[in-house]
RNA sequence: GGGCCCGUGGCUUAGCAUGGAUAAAGCACCGGCCUUCUAAGCCGGGGAUCGCGGGUUCAAAUCCCGCCGGGUCCGCCA
C-alpha cells in the first residue's frame, strides 16, 4: 500500500516528483528534499521554493492527507482513507498480503554451493540463509523462481575424498558428509607424508572428466553421500534446494566445449606452454584465467562459464550468492561473459564469519560445523520453552525447533552480507530484542488475543480511522510498508534490509501491546484494535515466512 | 607490494545507493512495571570527536583524496 502512497505523491509533485528526493522522515510519513536542490540552481531559499511547491500544488489523491512545508522540506501525510484501507487490504489479502509484481518472470539464485566433501558450517550458512531469503523475496515479488545449488564434483578435494573412500571405506554409521569428511583428512593426511600420491589424485581427475565408468560411480557415490548431509542440514533450517546441478554435467552436455568455442571465436584465447588462457589483460585485469589445463583437463571456472552460458539460454536473470575470497574470479567471470555477449550473473558476496580466535579453518579443524550450531541453539530454545509453555511434548518440541531455527537464520540474515562478522555463542542463543524470538512472540502475542476473542464470542474487526491514535497510526503506516521494503530490499539484493522491517513491526506491536488494552476496550474501539492486531498478525506471520523462520502461535 | 571489503557509545549492529530536520536500535550497566490480552515483554536513565587527516558543499556518518587498523584475494585449487 505504501508504494501507492508513494505513486500519489509522485504525481502530486508533478514536475519536481523525483523519486530521488524522496525520504522517510520522522516528521512525515513521506518528505521531499527537491527544494534543497532547486534553491541551490535558482539561487533562493529552499523554505521559500517548499512554500511554492506546496502553494501551487494540485491533486486528487485519497491517500494524501496533508502537505506542508517546513523549513525547505515538504512533508506528506497519509489520509484516514489509507490507513482504513491499507488494514483492511491485510484483513482480506492475508497471506497474499506483500506481494506485488516486480514485473520479471524468471530468477534462478544459485547459492551454499560448498564442495561436498564434508559437512556445512557456520560459514557456509550465512551463503544459505542469505541466498534462500533474497529467493523467498523474489517469490513474493511474484517472479518465478529456480534455486540451485552448484556442486562441484569435479575438484581436487573430491578426488581425494573418493581416493579414501576407496581406499578405507567410510563409517556407515555416521552421518554421510561427516563419514566422507573423515575419509578425505585421513586421504589428506596420507598424502602429504607421500606426495607421490598426487599422481593417483591426477590420474583418478583425468579418469571422471573423460567418463570413465568406474570413475564415474565412484565420484557419484561419494558426491551423493556428502550432499545427502548437506541436505539434511540445509532442511533444518528451512533451506531447500530446487535442483542440484552437478559441475560435470556441462562437460558432458557439450556446453564446455562450447564456450571454449565461443572464447576463440572473439579471439580471447591464447596459448602458453600447452594451456589454454583468457587473456584478461585486454579486459584489464593483471590475471589470466586458464581454462584447460596442458594435461587436456578443464578448471573449475571454465565449468562454471559452461553453466552461465546455459543460464543465458534458460534465465532473465541470475543471482549467485557467493563468499567474499571469490571476489576476483566473480567479477572476471561477469566480465568474460559481458565480452562474450552475454548476460553477466548479479552476485552477492558476502563477507567472512569468523570465530572470536580467528578466522576459521577446515583443515586446521578450527570451524563450527552447522549442526552443532543447529543442536545447540535448539537445546537452548528448548529449556526455555519447557519452563514456560504448558503444552504437549509434541508441540513444546515445534516450538522449540521453530525458535532455534528462526534464531540462527535472523542471527544471520540481520547483518549486511558486506559486514565481515565474528561468531559469538552468547549472541547466537540469546532469545530476547532483536532475535527472531521476539519477532515470533510478538506475533503469538496477537495471536493469543485474537484467540480469546472468539472463545469470548466477540471477534469483530473493524478498523476505524475516527479511533485511531498516533500510536495506531504509526503501526498502520509500517504495515502498509511491506511491499515496499521488500522492493528496496530486492533492487540492492540485502535482506538483511527486510529482516530490519520486520524487527520495527514487532517493536510496535509490542509497544501498542503493552500500552493499550483490546479485548477489555468498548465495543467500538474493541473492533478497531482487533482488526489492527489482526493486520500485526497477518503482516508478522507473512514476513518471518519470507525470512524462512515459521511463526507459531504460542510460544 | 597491488586489488576489493570493513572500521558508528564498553560490545553487536542500522543508517551510506539517491548528502539535508536532535546519528537510530539491541546487549551490558543503573532505576521502575506482572490482582489487567503471554515479563522471550514494557517504560525511564547514563553512555558516540560516526577510525584519523584533508577536500567538495549553504549542509557530510553518507561524496572525493590521503593515511591508519582488521579481513580477503592475487594457483594449470575450488
Amino acid at each position: 500500500m505504501f508504494r501507492r502512497f508513494i505513486r500519489d505523491v509522485i504525481k502530486a509533485l508533478g514536475d519536481y516528483g523525483d523519486e530521488k528526493f524522496l525520504r522517510e522522515s520522522e516528521y512525515a510519513d513521506i518528505c521531499s528534499t527537491v527544494a534543497f536542490k532547486l534553491a541551490k540552481e535558482k539561487n533562493t531559499k529552499p523554505a521559500e521554493v517548499a512554500d511554492e511547491i506546496v502553494a501551487f500544488m494540485e491533486f486528487d489523491s485519497d491517500y494524501i492527507g496533508k502537505v506542508e512545508s517546513v523549513n525547505g522540506y515538504i512533508n506528506f501525510t497519509a489520509s484516514g482513507e489509507f490507513l482504513r484501507e491499507t488494514v483492511n487490504r491485510i484483513l482480506d489479502e492475508d497471506e497474499n498480503y506483500g506481494s506485488f509484481s516486480l514485473g520479471e518472470k524468471s530468477v534462478l539464485v544459485e547459492h551454499t554451493s560448498a564442495n561436498p566433501d564434508g559437512p556445512l558450517h557456520i560459514g557456509h550458512i550465512r551463503n544459505s540463509i542469505i541466498g534462500d531469503t533474497v529467493a523467498r523475496m523474489f517469490r513474493k515479488a511474484m517472479v518465478d523462481v529456480v534455486t540451485h545449488y552448484y556442486v562441484n564434483d569435479m575438484g581436487r578435494q573430491i578426488a581425494i575424498a573418493c581416493l579414501g573412500y576407496k581406499k578405507y571405506g567410510i563409517d556407515r554409521s555416521k552421518k554421510p558428509d561427516q563419514a566422507v569428511v573423515e575419509a578425505y583428512i585421513k586421504m589428506n593426511r596420507e598424502i602429504e607424508e607421500k606426495p607421490d600420491l598426487e599422481e593417483e589424485v591426477e590420474k583418478l581427475m583425468i579418469a571422471y572428466e573423460r567418463g570413465d565408468e568406474e570413475a564415474v560411480n565412484l565420484f557419484r557415490e561419494v558426491v551423493s553421500l556428502a550432499l545427502q548431509g548437506i541436505t539434511e542440514t540445509l532442511n533444518k533450517i528451512n533451506v531447500c534446494h530446487d535442483e542440484y546441478v552437478w559441475e560435470s554435467m556441462f562437460v558432458r552436455n557439450g556446453y564446455v566445449d562450447r564456450v571454449i568455442r565461443m572464447l576463440e571465436e572473439r579471439n580471447m584465447l591464447k596459448e602458453e606452454a600447452g594451456a589454454l588462457i583468457i587473456d584478461m589483460k585486454k579486459l584489464g585485469y593483471e590475471k589470466d584465467v586458464v581454462v584447460k589445463r596442458k594435461n587436456g583437463t578443464t578448471l573449475y571456472v571454465t565449468r562454471d562459464l559452461a553453466y552461465h552460458l546455459w543460464k543465458n539460454e534458460n534465465y532473465e536473470r541470475f543471482v549467485n550468492i557467493l563468499g567474499s575470497d571469490h571476489k576476483l574470479i566473480g567479477r572476471q567471470l561477469q566480465d568474460v561473459m559481458k565480452a562474450l555477449g552475454l548476460k553477466a550473473p548479479e552476485i552477492v558476496f558476502f563477507e567472512f564469519v569468523s570465530l572470536p580466535e580467528g578466522s576459521m579453518s577446515t583443515r586446521k579443524g578450527k570451524f563450527i560445523p552447522a549442526d552443532e550450531l543447529i543442536d545447540r541453539v535448539y537445546v537452548e530454545a528448548k529449556k526455555i520453552v519447557e519452563k514456560r509453555v504448558d503444552l504437549s511434548e509434541d508441540e513444546k518440541e515445534k516450538i522449540a525447533r521453530a525458535v532455534a531455527t528462526g534464531a540462527l537464520r535472523y542471527d544471520f540474515v540481520r547483518i549486511a552480507p558486506e559486514k565481515p562478522m565474528t561468531f559469538d555463542w552468547s549472541k547466537a542463543l540469546d532469545f530476547e530484542r532483536q532475535s527472531a524470538a521476539y519477532i515470533q512472540y510478538s506475533h503469538a502475542r496477537a495471536c493469543s488475543i485474537l484467540r480469546k476473542a472468539v472463545r469470548e464470542g466477540k471477534p469483530e474487526l473493524e478498523f476505524l480511522e475516527e479511533l485511531c491514535n498516533s500510536d495506531e497510526r504509526k503501526i498502520v503506516i509500517l504495515l502498509s510498508k511491506f511491499s515496499w521494503v521488500v522492493e528496496k530490499a530486492l533492487r540492492t539484493l540485502r535482506p538483511n534490509v527486510f529482516a530490519d522491517y520486520l524487527m520495527d513491526v514487532a517493536s510496535a506491536f509490542n509497544d501498542f501491546y503493552s500500552k493499550y488494552p483490546v479485548l477489555k476496550a468498548d465495543s467500538e474501539l474493541r473492533m478497531h484494535r482487533l482488526a489492527l492486531v489482526d493486520a500485526c498478525r497477518i503482516v508478522l506471520r507473512n514476513g518471518l515466512e519470507l525470512l524462512g523462520i515459521e511463526a507459531v502461535e504460542r510460544m
